[in-house]
DNA sequence: AAAAAATGTTGCCATTGGTAACATAAGATT
DNA sequence: AATCTTATGTTACCAATGGCAACATTTTTT
């Protein structure tokens, strides 16, 4: 195998896969594509032949990102056997997933997509629609009348907040710590506390 | 009045106020040192003078947005007679806020402060601490026994969270609008579906 | 074998945040 | 009033970045 053959065997798969780690312990904003480029041993152009423009990555990444959620909350879900119960674990996923991929969350949620692409949208209304599935069926099991699409909406704005403001002002954290909980012990208490 | 005084009566403020106007319609990201001084008619290195970097500059924009949310907020409480009302109002008079002034927000929240200077924080404080007021009340008016802190958290994460999915996905706009309300009276609801 | 398409490279550009060296105005000191 | 000091501008420069164009080298099609 040549060390130097002059084209790349995937560099699209080498671009995904290098970002992938980056994001695990840097901010989105300071990735640039000249470094990315560097780490992998091509010149920062030849990104280009396989993302329009540096959004185009990120973009796939934050997909990749919903994906991963989407399958945190849907394992959380199917480990327990009461719909209450799932769906309070689903919410914990939520903020579990946020909380040990904040620049993850960051590419999927804090940096506005002006234009997502179709699978951006696609990816992150499945994660939605889990979410109000888990939702419909907690409110059935209790025999509640509220609106599965109001209940969900107020669910995601919950623990979408929380974990906003876990990363962004470190005030969860603080708040839990003063009240001698875990940070996820906490967001567990405040859903409680919403759903009954 | 000479128009071309070497000096600038007063750069700072001006500074503020052009900022101000930009983030009314512009994304903090987008705002250039090198745009602020071409606008106001001044050499960009010049803006050095009066703030260490630009992350400076976007600190005290968001301490300014934390006073203006906190008086909203404030406005909102005193408007109602019951402390019940107060925080509901408070609560929508946030979600308002985000909604009406999406930039503002996004340098306050969605723009990671890692040294976050001493007055921003107190700022950031101070308007955490009108909710927790307005909560406790409400809780004590009711005679419910919740820990206001877990409270409190708990309803900013939800208007935190509501205002971040309005602005970042768009979905409580397109829920609302599917359910025939106007967002602030969809978030109303949800408000008042954690409240009771 | 020749043509075409895919994928890399080098070289360039404009924009940006930031710094240094210098210029001028305004105040303070004598 | 003359001079020194400080505050506040300016110009000139730098390195990093995203992006584009023109060119180079493979690989695939025909």
């Amino acid at each position: 195998m040549r060390k130097k053959s002059y084209h790349h065997s995937d560099l699209k798969k080498a671009l995904f896969l290098s970002c992938h780690r980056l994001l695990k312990r840097t901010d989105p904003e300071k990735i640039s594509l000249r470094s990315l480029a560097d780490e992998i041993g091509v010149s920062h152009a030849a990104i280009y032949r396989h993302f329009k423009d540096r959004e185009a990555l990120l973009e796939v990444m934050a997909t990749h990102g919903f994906e991963r959620l989407a399958k945190a909350q849907k394992s959380a879900l199917m480990r327990e056997k009461t719909a209450e119960l799932g769906f309070l674990r689903a919410g914990v996923a939520y903020i579990l997933f946020a909380i040990r991929n904040p620049f993850y969350y960051k590419i999927m949620f804090l940096t506005k997509r002006t234009n997502p692409s179709e699978e951006l949208r696609r990816s992150r209304l499945r994660s939605y629609s889990i979410l109000v599935n888990a939702c419909r069926n907690y409110l059935a099991e209790k025999g509640k009348t509220n609106d599965p699409r109001e209940y969900a909406l107020m669910a995601w704005s919950l623990v979408h907040g929380y974990s906003n403001l876990y990363l962004e002002t470190g005030f969860p954290k603080s708040e839990a710590t003063a009240l001698n909980r875990t940070p996820s012990q906490f967001a567990e208490d405040i859903l409680k506390n919403m759903m009954f």
